[in-house]
DNA sequence: ATCTGATTTGTACTATCGTACAAAAGATCA
DNA sequence: TGATCTTTTGTACGATAGTACAAATCAGAT
């Protein structure tokens, strides 16, 4: 008997739908959007080139699918561990907590998402490269409301330092964990092998330290009104 | 009478090489490599498509161009305000020195260019996030001596922290950078307009200032040795 | 003025792109 | 089993890609 749940999730193949997903968030992020054709992806997935035409109709339609699957269970994730994070007391620790809590999900994959969240955030580094237009939209409108709650809680926890710094450096933040994702080969290389720029632990741990020190800097505006106006470097 | 040098930099139209590379430039830096035709660049520059072919025979040539003409000087740039920071006695003035002598070539051209060193960076960043070939290749026998130059010299000015943390850490500043150039209007956004993220000169001292504080952080290699493994956030 | 070499134009070729669509194949249930 | 719906396949079409190349145009020396 065991009736199946009504005729769904039971196709031919063990999903051909989300074994084109996986191909296409794989060949996007590591080649962007324009360089990946749909014939790449098919072929990846060991599909037809009709059948992503079939499943998500147009190219675009598959590059939001693939934000859509990400989307909601990363937020959802960064969303938990920042509420976790706010209720540490202690203030340097709280700090940490809440860098954590943004920076982890964006390694490891906050759902049961394949291949953890490195990948998706990679693929959105790339897209934000390159400008795309279906990211840009989906992007500002999903991850703009977690980012000002961790633009928040860091602000509270460092009253001292003025919001607009707390922008400025969570955005250095973003952009450090994007490159990490993007070339993790470079640390290997300038580290002449010393590091492994693909570990992600590694990496995750790095970037904590380095953020929590870069956030808890003197506050910019008070400090530097407006001087150096040239770039005459320093002295004489 | 005023006799022309001989017969070089004379064409007919004020340099129409001159302007294909500007157009290229542009155009690539905002919407990658392999979203812009060649056609696009040539209607951009006010030329025929078959006269980008004569100038730089393959699209990969003018990439290849353009690269040439940006990395000598702004190597040359950050070399002489390298040099010039390291002659610094006060450690940390150093250290600000040395990072701003990174920072500022990649913001503001080092040389005659027009437009600035922002473009070619922001350039730079796209390509790397699409993991360009022609790019990755120039970048690595290029900038890779530029860069343990200034991992060198943080290093002096840091003894203390392990090599593989300053590595680490320049990465974040290289990511931190492109992804100010990528995309500033973010950072508007994020702000509600308080900060303007196309603005070079607060770009580059909130930079600067969050950097130094990053490189100053405690070393992680013997701060942390493998504690936090989940990622159950800190505390219960 | 004419010749010469450098540059620009116009056009064409082949390859590949995204996408559409009809036919085939498989799955589901009466 | 046969009817019906979903999925996959195969193929084709128009658009556009990078590039090649001959003809036209120009600048400077003779």
């Amino acid at each position: 008997m065991a009736r199946k749940p009504t005729s769904k999730e039971t196709t031919r193949k063990p999903n051909m739908r989300e074994a084109i997903l996986a191909a296409a968030e794989e060949l996007f992020a590591t080649n962007g959007f324009n360089a990946v054709s749909v014939r790449d992806i098919a072929h990846a997935a060991g599909a037809n080139p009709g059948s992503v035409t079939y499943h998500f109709k147009t190219k675009d339609g598959l590059l939001l699918e693939i934000y859509r699957r990400h989307c909601g269970p990363m937020n959802l994730r960064r969303s938990e561990l920042l509420a976790a994070a706010k209720r540490v007391r202690d203030l340097q620790d709280r700090l940490e907590a809440i860098v954590r809590a943004y920076v982890v999900p964006a390694f490891t994959s906050g759902s049961d998402l394949a291949g953890g969240g490195a990948r998706f955030t990679r693929l959105r580094a790339v897209m934000s490269a390159e400008g795309n237009e279906v990211a840009r939209k989906i992007i500002a409108q999903t991850f703009d409301d977690t980012s000002h709650a961790f633009i928040d809680a860091i602000h509270e926890s460092l009253p001292h330092i003025p919001r607009t710094d707390i922008v400025w450096r969570s955005h250095f933040l973003l952009g450090a964990l994007y490159y990490s994702l993007v070339t993790p080969d470079r640390v290997s290389r300038l580290s002449r092998g010393e590091a492994d720029g693909s570990d992600a632990a590694s990496a995750i741990e790095q970037l904590v330290q380095a953020t929590v020190a870069a956030f808890q800097a003197p506050a910019l505006d008070q400090a530097a009104p407006a001087r150096r106006r040239t770039v005459a470097s320093s002295k004489t």
